[in-house]
DNA sequence: CACCGAAATTGACAGTGTCAACATTAAGTG
DNA sequence: CACTTAATGTTGACACTGTCAATTTCGGTG
C-alpha cells in the first residue's frame, strides 16, 4: 500500500506519454478526431495544458505515434495470417487480405488516423514511415511467394500489392462507414449494405466473395 | 469607366460566395488545406472576418460546397467518356476508369476535399450527398450496360462498381502523392514510381495496364 | 547532501470558429 | 418617389486552440 500505484498527487506523472495516446483514442471514439486537442488532453488527464509537449513535439507527432502503433499491430496481424492456417500460397494471400479488413474494422480508430489526411506527408516521423513500410512489406512478401510458385501473374509485384491494398482499403472503408467517415463518399453502397440481406446486418461474406472473385479470376465473363 | 467593375469600396461585395470558394482553392494549393480558415478567407479577400458566414453556415459547409463542385465536374467527365469514343461497352467502362484517374490528378485540390475526412459524415449537406450519388451512378450505369450485354460477370453491380472505384481511387492517390498526401501511407510505391522507368518520370501506362489486367482478367495465372 | 536534467507548470501571443448586436445597402412595394 | 425589408457586411465578444519562453519541481547520481 502507499506505493507508486496508489499515490495520487505526484508532480511527475510517470506514464504520461502512454496515457496521452490512450486518452486521445478514447476521445476519438467518443467524440471524433476533430475534438482531440493537446490542451484538452492535458486537462482531461489532470495535468497542465502544455505537459503533453514534453512527450510530443506537436499535435502531429501525437497522431504519428498512434498511427505507428496501428501499423505495428497491422504488421503482426498480417504476418500471423500469412504464416499460419494454410500451406497454399494463394490461400495465404487471401488470408492476408481478410486479416487486413478485420484489422481495419476492429481497429477503426487507429485506421482512421493511419489513412486519414490529418498527418501530412511532410510531418511524418521516421518511425511512422518505417512502421508503414514494414506493414506493406508483409503484403508484398505474400505476393512474391505466389509469383515464385507461378501461381499468379508475373506483373510488377509492387503494382499487384497496391491493387490488392486498394481493394482491401476500399472494402474496409465501406465496412467502417458510419464510424469512420469513409473515403467512399458515395451513398449507394452503405444503403445496400443495410438492406441487402433483409436482416439489417451487413452481408460481409457476399462482398468478400464477390470482390475476391473479381480480383482473382477477373471481371470479364 | 467608374462602373461596377472598377468601383473599389462597395459595401456589398457582390460575388463573395464564389470568391470564397476560389480563394479557398488557392490557399489549399498554395499552403495546404489546414491553412484554410473562415477568418483568413475574409481577410485575404478584403472583407470582414465574419462576412463568410453570410454565405456558409460554417467551415464544413464551405468544404461541402467545394466537394459538391468537384462531384459535379466529375459527373460530367465520367459521363462524357462513357458516351463517346467507343461503341464497345467494356472499352467504355475502361474509359470511365481512365477518366476518373485523369480527373483526380488534374483536380487534386478538389479531390482531396471530396475524399479527405475533413467533412464528416454527419455534416454533409444534402446537395453534396446528391452530387456524390450522381457521380457514382455514372460508373454504375457503365457496369450495368456491360452486364446487360453479358460482357462481364453477373455479380452484384454495386459491388463491382465499388471494386472498380477502390482501385481507381488507389491509383489516383498514388499519382497525386506528394501533392495531396495520399491515402496510401506506404512508401515503397512512390519510390517505385520515380525510379522504375529511369527517366525520373512516372510510368503511368505500366500501372494502368497492369491494374487493368488484374481487374479484367484476374490475378491468377 | 548538492546538483543536474527530465518533467511539469504558468504566462503569454497569435490565431481560430462562432455567436449576437449593429450598420449598410439593394430591391421591391405602396 | 419614399419606405419597408431582407440580404449582406461589420464590430465586439467568448471560449477555445497550438505553441513558445521562462520558471518550478522532483527523482536519481556524483
Amino acid at each position: 500500500m502507499g506505493g507508486m500505484l496508489t499515490s495520487k498527487k505526484n508532480y511527475h506523472h510517470g506514464n504520461l506519454r502512454r496515457q496521452l495516446i490512450e486518452t486521445a483514442l478514447d476521445i476519438i471514439s467518443e467524440h471524433g478526431l476533430e475534438k482531440v486537442s493537446m490542451r484538452g488532453l492535458g486537462q482531461r488527464i489532470g495535468v497542465s495544458r502544455t505537459a503533453p509537449y514534453r512527450h510530443f513535439a506537436d499535435k502531429s507527432a501525437l497522431l504519428c505515434a498512434i498511427a505507428e502503433e496501428g501499423y505495428k499491430k497491422l504488421t503482426r496481424v498480417l504476418n500471423n495470417s500469412n504464416t499460419k492456417f494454410s500451406d497454399d500460397s494463394v490461400t495465404r494471400l487471401m488470408n492476408v487480405g481478410i486479416a487486413y479488413v478485420e484489422f481495419a474494422v476492429s481497429n477503426s480508430v487507429h485506421y482512421q488516423i493511419m489513412f486519414g489526411n490529418e498527418i501530412r506527408e511532410k510531418n511524418r516521423t521516421p518511425e511512422l514511415v518505417k512502421a508503414a513500410g514494414t506493414a506493406f512489406n508483409e503484403l508484398l512478401c505474400a505476393v512474391k511467394v505466389c509469383q515464385n510458385e507461378k501461381r499468379i501473374k508475373q506483373l510488377n509485384p509492387f503494382i499487384i500489392a497496391n491493387t490488392l491494398w486498394s481493394t482491401t482499403h476500399g472494402i474496409s472503408s465501406l465496412l467502417i462507414d458510419g464510424q469512420v467517415q469513409a473515403v467512399n463518399a458515395f451513398q449507394e453502397f452503405p444503403a445496400l449494405l443495410h438492406t441487402q440481406n433483409g436482416t439489417g446486418n451487413v452481408d460481409v461474406r457476399q462482398i468478400f466473395e464477390s470482390m475476391g472473385e473479381i480480383i482473382f479470376t477477373g471481371l470479364l465473363e
